[in-house]
DNA sequence: ATGCATAAGGTCAGAAAAGGTCAAATATCA
DNA sequence: TGATATTTGACCTTTTCTGACCTTATGCAT
């Protein structure tokens, strides 16, 4: 088996495992699988492409990484399957932990979550019945993610 | 964990807790983090610039300092007294060209206004009544511009 | 006032710790 | 066999960490 084919495999599982983020230390991971560190720049730079849908970030020096991310290709699609999975009613903690699994899935970027999650807040809420906010939280919630459909 | 990211950190929790004002010991601060003071003027150079927002003043002999200071960038403070220029209550349409205005002077990007705009609708509120509506509008609009700070 | 001792903080160069590039050598495949 | 893909190694760049040496401020003794 060609070793470019084992580390884009491994690259591959870590994803898998690790919601679509893997970081992986450049050194190490060549000396795993035995082979020069470049060789991992060359199964990064050839299958690891944005066209097929990864984004390779990196920093140098010491502490430096290389963070391999799967971007959601069928954003919308899964957009809407998310609010469609919506009930009439959200907890405040449900809520938080959607948006952060959506984030995760990379559906939102940091910003667009934390500007929703503020919308979703009880914080906001301070004059609406309690027994009203869970139903208002999911209709504010289904509403703003329409918006990036 | 790298330690100049730690050391960052430590500033940041420190900025955060003071208002935007933190003043540090640099050899205690060494001493703590287990580095050697010159570490600290790295990590001060490398991340605490102007160009970042901050602002670091010192202070050499008996009784000296290092103060760290987090300038208000101008999207900040003129996003700052947006908030504080919305009232108790909001209809619709005022909230709509606040927005619009807001994005006009640079202070949110379309996709953000979007945002905010449909967690102010009118369309996400279908089970407050109407004469509360304005208030959650208002109570919204603050709260998801201020995650913008 | 003067001159040291002490207590800070500052600078800079070099080592160490990552990761990046590129071209030559090899292997694979159509 | 010719084109394309893989492998390797020499050399480069960026970021972090360390230590030796420098400058500035304060306080105290004379």
């Amino acid at each position: 088996m060609k070793i470019s084919e084992l580390i884009s495999q491994h690259i591959l599982s870590l994803l898998d495992e690790a919601d679509g983020i893997a970081e992986i230390q450049r050194n190490d991971l060549a000396v795993s699988m035995g082979c020069v560190p470049s060789q991992i720049n060359y199964v990064l730079t050839s299958r690891f492409t944005p066209e097929r849908g990864f984004i390779v970030e990196s920093r140098r020096g010491g502490g430096g990484y290389i963070r391999i991310t799967r971007i959601q290709m069928n954003r919308a699609e899964a957009l809407a399957h998310a609010i469609r999975s919506i009930g009439d009613a959200v907890s405040p903690a449900s809520a938080q932990g959607f948006l952060t699994l959506m984030m995760q899935e990379g559906m939102l970027d940091r910003e667009q979550a934390a500007l929703i999650a503020a919308a979703c807040s009880d914080r906001a809420y301070k004059n609406v019945p309690q027994h009203e906010r869970d139903i208002l939280r999911a209709s504010i919630l289904k509403n703003t993610l329409l918006v990036l459909l």
